[in-house]
DNA sequence: ATTTTATCGCAACATTGTTGCAAATGATAA
DNA sequence: TTATCATTTGCAACAATGTTGCGATAAAAT
């Protein structure tokens, strides 16, 4: 039976999720942590809790994937059906934890997981007259 | 005003996109036009066909990007509403015409486009007992 | 046929993600 | 506390994917 660790690399990538608002890219949370790990680890890292269930992985229209912790765990059953905002103009990526969207799915298909993202203008930059 | 050509490159990757049945990807459309043309043409044609709407551009969960032809075009507002479905043994992403999702989105938001994609298996994988 | 300019090919580069393996480290039991 | 052992890490090397600049080519309009 294999196990997880905490690790330090780990507890400085959970971290970074707890003081962000928004998804995060590989990236971005390399620079965020500069230097605590190599790259190599911070993909394997993110594989893990991805598997664990700690961390949802959301892909963007443009390609790009981005990484939310989930705060929803106590759930039993840990679908992520909520749906998840990209502005086009700031380019954040914010969970919409309300917003679970109904949809009737044609026979013969199992669905397993959804990916339900929407774009457009966030809140911030709306205000702002782009 | 810049206007749009109609090359071979375009046209063969338009044929392409004709005879299959799913989304492909850079890679796929690239094997099957063998060497009509260069890799970045066929980045620049399919930056130019999503960007004149006659093809939509589909991201996977595993970050993978594909490409299918709309097959509503003659629709007045041109939105690209409906799901698509990634089979996680097959790989195939295909168009699902007649789900669409129906959501209620807070306030403050504003929503130009949507990608609902839903994945698990599709029939073909789900018959043959995987 | 000539002109204009969108498109192409090539080369070079940037980014993102993967793999193998020896060394380091966290968790467990002695 | 120490010994043990599997998990995790760093490094290096590689693979895949996407981007950019620029001179050459070719489509469309006059």
């Amino acid at each position: 039976m294999k196990t997880t660790r905490n690790t330090t690399a780990k507890t400085a990538v959970l971290e970074v999720f707890e003081k962000s608002r928004t998804a995060l890219s590989h990236t971005e949370i390399q620079k965020q942590l500069n230097d605590v790990c190599d790259r190599v680890t911070i993909y394997r890292i993110l594989d893990r809790l991805v598997n664990d269930d700690i961390v949802h992985k959301i892909s963007n229209l443009d390609g790009t994937v981005k990484y939310a912790k989930c705060n929803h765990s106590n759930q039993r059953v840990h679908i992520h059906n909520h749906a998840h905002f990209s502005c086009e103009n700031c380019h954040e990526i914010t969970c919409l934890e309300n917003v679970k969207p109904s949809y009737i799915m044609p026979h013969n298909y199992k669905v397993k997981e959804i990916n339900f993202t929407l774009s457009g203008l966030c809140p911030n930059c709306l205000n702002s007259n782009i």
